[in-house]
RNA sequence: GCGGGUGUGGCGGAAUUGGCAGACGCGCUAGAUUUAGGAUCUAGUGUUUUGCAACGUGGGGGUUCGAGUCCCUUCACCCGCACCA
């Protein structure tokens, strides 16, 4: 039986050492510099931890651990984010109470987590479901409130049949709901709203402050989708005082417009249809109304339409021009209505086409007869812009409108309100009582928190009201000043809300008067390095970005955005590429690899597979090898009565080829670690214990450098060593090696020479040789002669400690 | 369709500012040790070739003394958005 440590006993010691000695306790009040690195918090789903939670986990885990040894003060908390709808789909489907449900989930999670090693500051532990944690949810929602960013709406919403509730735009994806991809149709109710729209300019803008993965960035750009044009107001023929505004980022092409199309849903359409076309525009809406989502967008490539019989006067020219609706102007962007200019607007094309309608060139440069042309050219039927290029020619045009009061320059954004309210049992009450006369109150903040409670019939009722309605004791309140009756708003908010700012919460997680202390807010804000996956790229993240730039106006914390830098690990795949899932049989457990081989294979393994934002395949081989890796090196450190190995002694003398390695360790783990290349870092550390397998004698103080490098990856085994390197506090406690650079160097280098670009041979000098002197070297070299033999040297490149470079002919 | 990204051995992946392609690990081969091993140690391992050498970073072209790296073009795959006026 070859030496292996027991990683089931040293797991399990460690873990308790760090709990006893509260290790990892955060320190509000001491000198050192902060660094906050946070993980996004799980939802603690049924199925427990999957593998691809520790790879990011692991990842903060190493910064944390050691920017600790580096002499900063770190905050890592961790916490749950509760509320939401697959716990409690779950639990209706089995009759199980979600409360319960949840917390059973909580310490499933808890316990698989803690046997990771992971160094959170327990004592910081959140729970979004717990009422002195949403009380400050429901507080943030009445400051919202207040200043008029939460608002009730008849919007047209997403309705999920199946989920029995409404959802937000950034929760269906192509139709279907996110969660469980139910099908979703379009409904107009009456909703609580989040005016988001407010800050689409900042939260637009500032993203290019933050240090975060471009395509994420990019993502939140597309979402919010600013365009800049014009709003052009059309007056209706016939109809006085009547006008359709439409929003264009085309109003240099106006004297090309040969047509309007209002979306089916406008409230004009009613007003202006004729009597003859009424039963064809009826139709066509009613047609519209029964497709979805889906049908109405992707799998439309034809145009359908039909006409009002009314004609809109072009402000331009006074043209008279004929007024459609058709589904492919949608209600909810710019105004619901558009100017159509077939010659110069594909759909507008496809359509003008289809119906026959006149298509005029107002751009020159295109072949009008095969398509619509997008590109830029001189202007022409157009009066007043003919002979100008776009740029001006659309500035020309907004002048002429905003002078003439028919339209004016217009920034629209893609980006909407978030609709804010659920209709489901398992989420925050919303803190406002609607009362008898028709006003609205908000609960008294004194009264917070608001709390959910607890009944038997938490199921959807399906008519678009919350399963609280059936709560007539909760529901009923009568005002203790004027005495009037009110009923309580039954519906509850969306998962997102508790995640909107839990990062806050860590860092006073008990204060019972605030929802932080400012001075604590302004200690640790914002957050140094954030991790977690990039399915949240425009849900939780661009939330949580427009409260905190709320609560920044509210004065509430003192950064404009939360999450300094943020880093999206990849997706961890079963061993045949695929994705993980339970049809697909290949599900890692984590919990299975932590018995089999331990916490700190399982960790080292995740780190060395890949760089950490990239999709890799899981490999039994793989994970194999990382154990070996820390049986070898437990075989260096210990021998086989459990003590330190002689070969580890205070007088070695290092070779100076071992020194040097060391040094290079140092310098590249350190390096690699704050890089989160933990993949080459940890080749390092391999690297390392290769060379020191050579070693007669290892130096301890190397041998003790090495045990702290590796401490952040393998923390067990690290706190073991460190141990039995005679130490009696946690190798957390330690300095972080430092390395010298005089040591790293090589007196003597090897240099390459060429022969048009082909090696042919190498040679050995001292350190910063001069061009010259490589060059005369190179020539003297016997391979080299002999290929320049009879040829002419037309040039030679030389470059001190790399290369001379000979080009004959 | 639009936007972003990725293509390197049998596999996961390394390669500052253009300067020895394939670090490290897996797998494989051989040897040592062992009663035995799927344990451990040592050596080897891009392809072709007996060798010299030639070829080699998805394909094609270019810039350069020199290209995985820069430019053009093309193909494949992945992710996001998708009638946004």
């Amino acid at each position: 039986m070859a030496l292996a440590f027991d990683h089931r006993k040293i797991e399990a010691k460690w873990q308790k050492y760090w709990d006893d000695h509260h290790t990892f306790k955060t320190n509000d009040d001491s000198d050192k510099p902060k660094y906050y690195v946070l993980d996004m918090f799980p939802y603690p789903s049924g199925k427990g931890l999957h593998v691809g939670h520790p790879e990011g986990y692991t990842a903060t885990d190493i910064l944390a651990r050691m920017k600790r040894m580096q002499g900063f003060e770190v905050l890592h908390p961790i916490g749950w984010d509760a509320f939401g709808l697959p716990a409690e789909q779950y639990a209706l489907d089995t009759g199980h109470d979600p409360a319960q449900f949840t917390e059973q989930n909580i310490q499933t999670f808890k316990r698989q987590i803690k046997s990771l090693g992971f160094s959170y500051d327990w004592d910081r532990e959140i729970n979004t479901t717990d009422p002195d944690y949403y009380k400050w949810t429901q507080w943030i929602f009445l400051q919202l409130y207040k200043k008029g960013l939460a608002y009730m709406a008849e919007v047209p919403v997403n309705w999920c049949p199946a989920l029995g509730t409404v959802l937000a735009n950034e929760e269906v994806i192509d139709g279907k709901s996110e969660r469980g991809g139910f099908p979703v149709i379009r409904k107009p109710m009456k909703q609580w709203m989040l005016k988001i729209t407010a800050y689409a300019d900042r939260l637009l803008s500032d993203l290019d402050e933050l240090d975060w993965p471009e395509s994420i960035k990019e993502m939140q750009r597309n979402w919010i989708g600013r365009s800049e044009g014009a709003e052009v107001v059309f007056q209706v023929d016939g109809h006085p005082g009547k006008s359709v505004t439409v929003f264009t980022t085309r109003p240099d092409t106006l004297f090309g417009a040969t047509y309007m199309v209002l979306a089916p849903e406008h409230k004009l359409v009613d007003k202006i249809v004729t009597a003859e076309q009424r039963n064809d525009v009826d139709a066509y809406r009613q047609e519209v109304a029964a497709k979805s989502d889906l049908e109405r967008t992707d799998l439309n490539k034809t145009k359908t339409g039909a006409f009002t019989g009314a004609y809109a006067l072009n402000p331009v020219n006074g043209r008279k021009i004929p007024i459609w609706i058709a589904d492919y102007v949608l209600i909810t962007y710019g105004s619901g209505a558009i100017m159509a200019v077939p010659g110069h607007d594909s759909r507008d094309y496809e359509f003008a086409q289809k119906f026959g309608l006149p298509i005029i060139e107002v751009v020159a440069g295109g072949d009008l007869s095969k398509e619509a042309f997008i590109g830029d050219g001189k202007h022409v039927n157009s009066e007043f812009l003919n002979g100008l290029g776009k740029k001006e020619a659309i500035m020309k045009m907004i002048a002429w409108l905003e002078e003439r009061q028919v339209g004016k320059r217009k920034v629209t954004y893609r980006l909407r309100d978030w609709l804010f309210s659920r209709q489901r049992y398992w989420g925050e009450p919303i803190p406002v009582i609607h009362m008898e006369d028709g006003s609205m109150k908000p609960v008294p903040e004194e009264e917070l928190p608001l709390r959910l409670p607890k009944t038997e019939n938490i199921r959807p009722s399906g008519t678009g009201e919350s399963p609280l309605a059936n709560d007539t004791d909760w529901i009923h309140v009568v005002d203790p000043e004027t005495g009037m009756k009110g009923r309580r708003e039954t519906n509850t908010m969306p998962q997102w809300a508790g995640s909107s700012w839990y990062f806050l919460r860590y860092v006073d997680p008990h204060n019972k008067k605030q929802l932080a202390d400012p001075e604590k807010l302004k200690r640790w804000l914002s957050v140094d390095l954030y991790v977690g996956g990039a399915e949240h790229a425009v849900l939780h993240l661009l939330y949580a970005r427009f409260w905190h730039k709320a609560l920044y106006d509210l004065g509430v914390v003192p950064t404009k955005e939360p999450f300094h830098k943020l880093v999206n690990q990849g997706m961890i795949l079963g061993s045949n590429h695929e994705k993980m899932s339970k049809s697909k049989g290949n599900v890692v457990n984590p919990d299975d690899i932590v018995t089999s081989h331990g916490a700190d294979t399982l960790r080292l393994y995740e780190m060395f597979m890949g760089p950490i934002d990239a999709a890799v395949a899981w490999s039994e081989k793989g994970i194999d090898g990382s154990r070996r890796f820390l049986d070898r090196i437990w075989r260096l450190y210990v021998d086989v009565n459990g003590k330190l190995s002689e070969a580890i002694s205070e007088t070695a003398v290092p070779d100076t080829e071992f020194e040097k390695v060391y040094h290079q360790t140092v310098k590249k783990v350190t390096e690699d670690y704050e890089a989160m290349h933990f993949n080459t870092a940890i080749a390092q550390l391999m690297t390392f214990i290769n060379e020191a397998y050579k070693q007669e004698q290892i130096p301890k103080t190397m041998a003790e450098g090495f045990i702290q490098m590796l401490s952040p990856v393998a923390p067990h085994i690290g706190e073991e060593i460190w141990s039995l390197l005679g130490h009696d506090q946690s190798v957390e406690k330690s300095a972080w090696p430092s390395y010298d650079v005089h040591k790293l160097a090589e007196k003597q280098i090897e240099v390459i020479v060429q022969v048009n670009g082909k090696i042919r041979a190498r040679l050995t000098v001292d350190k910063g040789t001069s061009k010259e002197a490589l060059e005369k070297r190179a020539m003297l070299e016997a391979a080299i002669a002999q290929r320049l033999a009879g040829k002419t040297v037309k040039k030679v490149v030389a470059v001190p400690d790399k290369l001379v470079n000979i080009v004959v002919r």
